[in-house]
DNA sequence: ATGAAAGCGCTAACAA
DNA sequence: TTGTTAGCGCTTTCAT
């Protein structure tokens, strides 16, 4: 096998053509008579030759390359995205690198490699932290903030519709009679989290419910930190008949929590998560939850951001997408006779 | 902002030297004067100039660029391997372009646009087809196969010792009394499931317990197929007390299945899965398991091709990772009144 | 220690 | 319709 790559003046040479006739076919270009064209083909797969993707990177000043920074690449909700935007990127001939930043610092310097380096052409940013003085967004290269806000007048954003979801999940406790309500955010540093608990904060005054900030306890998405909320919110005698938490994993450490201790779910405590994980219907009680089409939401993000690198000079969008309650069996109507005033604790 | 981007030459005319010494600078030669590399920096600096990634790769002949091909970016096995391999390449210099290839048209087309046109200098191919008729490896590429055998003779491989993982959960189930042990598979085209099937075939053998095949149900890795996987067996009245299911969530399914039709877990039927993925501990009963050490893969693949790409003559290597067997609560010594012969739906 | 010249493989602009 | 000439921004000889 020869290791030196064919290229197209062998080509050419090959089909009795100039080079450029043969950048004309493979770009498929109309200025080429058949019959030239026909020759050029053979002479293509006669050597096996294949455009050098770099070389076409260099002469267009363009990579067809996304990049793609995000905390981590296995969470369930960033894998989605990820696999979201990919497929998205590659249907409109695009590819994407995508990279785990384990803090800010990781994250600049990433966007120094992958967009200041010009190896991509847009950025798109999963969940970057609110605080911008940490994480420095590219100026003039395309962005799209998944997750969370846009933090300037620049950059795309694509995003749940955060506070409507609290709304929501919270509104439907109340209507199950639950006034008591405790909340299991994520890291409040991020926008998601507060957004979340804005849109708890409001359904609660809508229903002319005071908010009681000590039910309300802050996690770091994991099941263990659901987990050590709840046992907490107990250590502390709070009174409470239903959970709202800001993601499944967090929902099911809370579940295991209250069963340890004696608690019943949904008899004593309802729980409503977020995200609709896979195995969220597999749970014991199966998971009450708001579901995100987080695949679409990285087909959208790709979207824009190709939209954006073909589009200068087009105004920032902001998509925000909506979420859909699943009533499972985690979640039940309040027990009338569990009055409010009284720790389910004790039941 | 200036959006044409500064290049090594202003630099160069800023500091008053040639371009080449700039790339000198840049390159951390160390044939530069410490006075000029002062100056070349100050340039460097004042002119906020970054050196152009796709110009280097072009000018070296080397993209410092990977591809990993996967069947999919959100299965928790695959988001781990990638995970554990971005997090290696970056380590080494390298970037990653993963992309999921849902056939084996579209990853032979993935194989074309991303090595055969030079954009990435390897490849990891996840999981890939053991029908080598549908998926073509690249030739004169170096190449690690993840998670099943190698196909050829120069490919490198990472994988679990599968057979010996099959053997192990089978033992396990074995030493708790068990005798009539259902089989719940993956894929059986993919190597995993058929080496792990092999190692239950073995530990049966060597238990003397003959080999029952409507005991072995093929599955899709997912949920609902073991679910399924188990509905048909107690339909078909097969006799057993354990399940070895290939993966958790297979064997969470099937768990669904048993409970439905009114069997205890693990009280008239042992489960045992595979992976321990994230929350296995938190599913009732919390999963007995085997634990793969799974982002250890994703970094001893990328470890294994960047030495192959560095080192071109190099043998091909095979790793084989070994796993761990997790007991949690969803096995437990078979009952002994509940005879061998006994079907269990009827208990 | 530094600079000049020659490409890497391709596309784009202009000629013919 | 086709060919010629210049680069893209950098690294790599080879001089000096």
């Amino acid at each position: 096998m020869n290791h030196l790559r064919v290229t197209i003046r062998e080509v050419a040479a090959k089909a009795g053509v100039s080079h450029q006739t043969v950048s004309r076919v493979i770009n498929e270009s109309e200025r080429v008579s058949p019959d030239t064209r026909q020759r050029v083909q053979a002479a293509i797969a006669e050597l096996g030759y294949q455009p050098n993707a770099i070389a076409r990177s260099m002469a267009r000043g363009s990579t067809r390359t996304l990049a793609c920074i995000a905390p981590n690449l296995t969470d369930y909700t960033y894998a989605s995205i990820i696999d979201g935007a990919e497929t998205e990127a590659r249907r409109h001939g695009y590819f994407l690198i995508s990279v785990s930043a384990r803090d800010p610092a990781d994250f600049n310097v990433l966007v120094e490699q992958l967009i200041a380096s010009q190896r991509t052409e847009g950025l798109l940013a999963l969940n970057p932290y609110i605080d911008d003085r940490s994480q420095h967004l590219p100026a003039g290269v395309p962005t799209v903030i998944v997750g969370a806000r846009a933090r300037d007048e620049r950059s795309h954003s694509v995003s749940l519709d955060e506070a409507n979801a609290g709304r929501m999940a919270t509104q439907y406790l109340i209507s199950m009679g639950h006034r008591r309500i405790a909340h299991l955010t994520g890291p409040l540093e991020e926008d998601c989290s507060q957004d979340r608990q804005a849109g708890y904060q409001q359904a609660l005054e809508a229903a002319g419910i005071a908010f009681d900030p000590t039910l309300v306890m802050e996690g770091d998405w994991s099941a263990t930190s659901g987990h050590h909320a709840v046992e907490c919110l107990l250590e502390d005698g709070a009174d409470f008949t239903a959970i709202f938490a800001q993601n499944d994993r967090i929902a099911v450490g809370a579940i295991r929590a209250l069963r340890e201790a004696g608690l019943q779910v949904p008899g004593q405590v309802s729980v409503v998560g977020f995200d609709d994980m896979p195995l969220a219907s597999y749970f014991d009680p199966p998971l009450t939850t708001l579901r995100q089409d987080i695949f679409c939401i990285g087909c959208e993000a790709a979207r824009l951001l190709i939209q954006a690198i073909q589009q200068p000079g087009r105004p920032p969008q902001h998509m925000r997408l909506p979420v859909e309650l699943i009533v499972r069996g985690s979640s039940a109507k309040a027990n009338s006779e569990q009055g409010g005033d009284r720790n389910p604790q004790f039941n």
